[in-house]
DNA sequence: CTGAAAGCGCTTACAG
DNA sequence: CTGAAAGCGCTTACAG
């Protein structure tokens, strides 16, 4: 018995109405079937849920995000991605949300506070269902921003205490300073360290390093090299030559991060200075290639993919409106000692 | 004179509806004027772009979906994130699109046609303004979903010359070829050719090493060694060891991709094999860290940044209903010779 | 446990 | 050139 009048359906889209009258409930029971929500006859959770298999029913995020006032959109803002770091964190959140049916959005923020608080801006305006921020490096606006908004929020690489702040990473500090600490161990005295970018969590391995100096009485601040220039291989190889002309005397380097060590050690190998008989060098991140160098990098690895699953696990759990055991979440670090050092 | 009522805005929101009473015009009128379609006074524009602006208005990108039945998302599908040609593709796209209005979605196809679907599937029951596709490669399904989707299309990394087909890269295959001829103009005979992941454009370049060394009567399949493993620099070393051993008379490599050829490079330095003096070696793409190796990579420079960029404005053109002049927009490829051959 | 009504915030025809 | 009406496809209270 075909309806009198044929409805046009410009769209052509199988809707949740289809599906309901199909099963033959309403679409508002239909809806609280498919979400799964409790307190609807399991049968009819049945038979909705095979004709809108039947029928290839796709909810529209659209339409859903309209009506319920939240979206599935879930912005992880980083700084970059050129550094392999944040790849890696992006994908792992990336594989754990989408399954969920969230998505997430990547905002890039080329480490600029400003930057940052306005792709918050836009972004909140499309009533994301939650927020995965890295550090703590923001404006006051943007921090207004997100606390008024009540979107649920997991920052991303580094820890906090403050009550009611959700953020996984591990401690920055502990880690530089647990690589410097490798290197004095190994019996050298005239560590360096040498940065690029110079982002607030560069400088926290920095003062890692400062510490550990200074506990063992070895601290010369002549021997920072600081770089606000991109971190690269390229980089990594001039600043070590620059490092061994104004410092013959250095006998181990601690880069801030791997590309920098990588192309310091490939400048080594090309200027003939052994490592790590006449200079010990050490990275951080263990990123890919590490272990390929000559000699291979000993490095600090860092877990940035499991802080991007935990972090979204954390999310889900907040957006879920659940509370939180454990919202300071550290996932360590571990120290790769290889031929370098 | 307040409304005798008082609306209670659960969403706190500023509407289109509130800009347009303050600029005393109906919200269609609004609506038109911000979204600057022709046939509104000059004055009324102004008047409510003012308002726009001064109540810092901004619109709600799910009612605009659902109303105009069409999003600002624009599903980027590409095979992985860990290599590092398609970061900078999908970060190119990021830069132009965003500025623009629209929203690129990420989605990771693993190289897996299945997936590819799936994921084609979600992302077009979300109304995207655009697509943006790796490559040829799919299933028939997935082809069909996008024909009748009737969602503005540009393909990446491959060329088409499919009437209605929209794509932007180079010819895969002369590259191959033209990295090959260089091998074989500086003197080499017995060239090999070792790749991984083996996906579409692998083969391609494959086909192009074939054609030039039959060309020349060089061609020797045993030379080939093809792994369907990741790539990745560790086997990249592997296989040039592997390589070595099977064939001790090979003189050149021709890895296809970078990150192989690094580590083939590493893994002669450290088997103490002389490049380009016993063996040449080339790589493909001209990926972070190969001016740095030792010696410098030969290799060839792909212009995936340029890509994205030409996709990205291919398909706003599309997407404003504009026809495109080039529909295959060939970027070409770049010879980059140095130390390693 | 189920449903009729209303509404989320915008835009698409259709009038005038 | 401007606007009143209807509707996009869902979900949120509110009844029963």
């Amino acid at each position: 018995m075909p309806s009198p009048e044929r409805r046009r359906r410009p769209s052509g889209r199988i809707t949740l109405s289809d599906v309901a009258r199909q099963a033959g409930v309403s679409p508002i029971t239909a809806s609280r079937a498919l979400r799964g929500e409790r307190g609807v006859a399991q049968d009819l959770v049945e038979r909705v849920k095979q004709a809108a298999a039947a029928m290839g029913y796709v909810p529209d995020p659209a339409a859903r995000a309209l009506a319920s006032q939240r979206g599935t959109q879930v912005p992880v803002l980083i700084p970059l991605l050129s550094n392999a770091l944040f790849v890696d964190l992006v994908d792992a959140v990336h594989t754990t949300l989408l399954p969920h049916g969230y998505q997430p959005l990547i905002g890039i923020t080329h480490y600029d506070p400003a930057e940052e608080e306005q792709l918050l801006r836009s972004f909140l305006a499309q009533r994301p269902a939650g927020l995965l921020l890295t550090g703590f490096d923001r404006t006051p606006d943007a921090r207004r921003l997100i606390d008024t908004s009540g979107v649920p929020c997991v920052y991303l690489m580094e820890l906090s205490n403050t009550p009611g702040v959700h953020s996984v990473g591990f401690s920055q500090q502990e880690a530089g300073q647990a690589i410097t600490a490798h290197l004095l161990t190994s019996g050298h005295r005239r560590v360096a360290f040498v940065a690029a970018q110079l982002d607030p969590r560069t400088l926290q391995r920095a003062e890692g390093y400062r510490r550990c100096l200074r506990q063992a009485g070895l601290y010369d601040p002549k021997l920072e090299l600081l770089s606000a220039q991109p971190s690269s291989m390229r980089l990594g190889g001039e600043l070590l030559q620059e490092l061994l002309q104004r410092h013959p005397d250095v006998d181990a380097v601690f880069f801030c991060n791997d590309d920098l060590a990588q192309g310091g050690l490939l400048a080594a190998l090309r200027l003939g200075v052994d490592v790590p008989g006449r200079l010990a060098v050490a990275g951080f991140n263990d990123l890919s290639g590490s272990d390929q160098m000559l000699p291979p990098l000993t490095t600090v690895r860092t877990p940035r993919r499991a802080i991007g699953e935990a972090a979204a696990r954390m999310l889900l759990s907040l957006m879920r409106g659940e509370v939180v055991p454990q919202p300071s979440h550290d996932l360590g670090f571990e120290l790769v000692v290889r031929g370098s050092s």
